[in-house]
DNA sequence: AGTTCGGACCGTT
DNA sequence: AACGGTCCGAACT
């Protein structure tokens, strides 16, 4: 467990790796940056953190990341994988709700179970849990804060709480 | 148009 | 057995 960071402008994200890639990125913590990298990484895990990198910038940057590292979801249950996986389908730009991904995974009426899924996304922002919003257009919730859900819709020119139009 | 309330739904701890 | 990043309809303001 060697959690490499991720300077940014809006602070420290944290990644974790696995022997299949990236497997868990943090928001910035409000408090202190430890700072105590222990052990260098693999070359293969300098290559991966350096598309994480690249990518997450590109994020808060308002831009589409041009490449992911390999993304190590294993950790979850059968159903949050199949989550997951479908958050990653959904196009930048676009939304759906919790019921829409609850029917395409096959489970309509596990709403909330999608919810609680979504909530344990071990990584936010490039498995795009914040394209998921609430039936009828409505924010929802989002673990790493509301404003965090606000701010990367807005990057992808989604406006919530909005029913009229197609 | 918007808000609140109540019950039903399903995977996780 | 209890809790969620829910959903829907009904009954309000």
């Amino acid at each position: 467990m060697d959690p490499l960071p991720i300077p940014t402008p809006d602070g420290v994200f944290l990644a974790w790796y696995s022997d299949r890639g990236l497997s868990r990125l943090e928001f910035p913590r409000s408090g202190r940056p430890p700072n105590r990298s222990w052990g260098k990484p693999s070359s293969a895990v300098a290559a991966w953190h350096r598309l994480t990198t690249r990518a997450v910038k590109a994020v808060l940057a308002g831009r589409e990341p041009t490449s992911l590292p390999p993304l190590d979801l294993a950790a979850g249950s059968p159903f949050q994988q199949a989550v997951w996986r479908a958050l990653c389908r959904i196009a930048p730009g676009a939304t759906q709700s919790y019921g829409d991904i609850a029917r395409s995974v096959g489970a309509p009426g596990a709403a909330r179970a999608v919810g609680q899924a979504c909530g344990a996304n071990p990584i936010p922002l490039l498995v795009p849990c914040h394209r998921v919003l609430a039936a009828g257009g409505k924010l929802g919730g989002f673990s790493g804060g509301l404003d965090w859900k606000r701010r990367l819709l807005a990057h992808e020119a989604v406006w919530p709480t909005r029913e009229t139009e197609p």
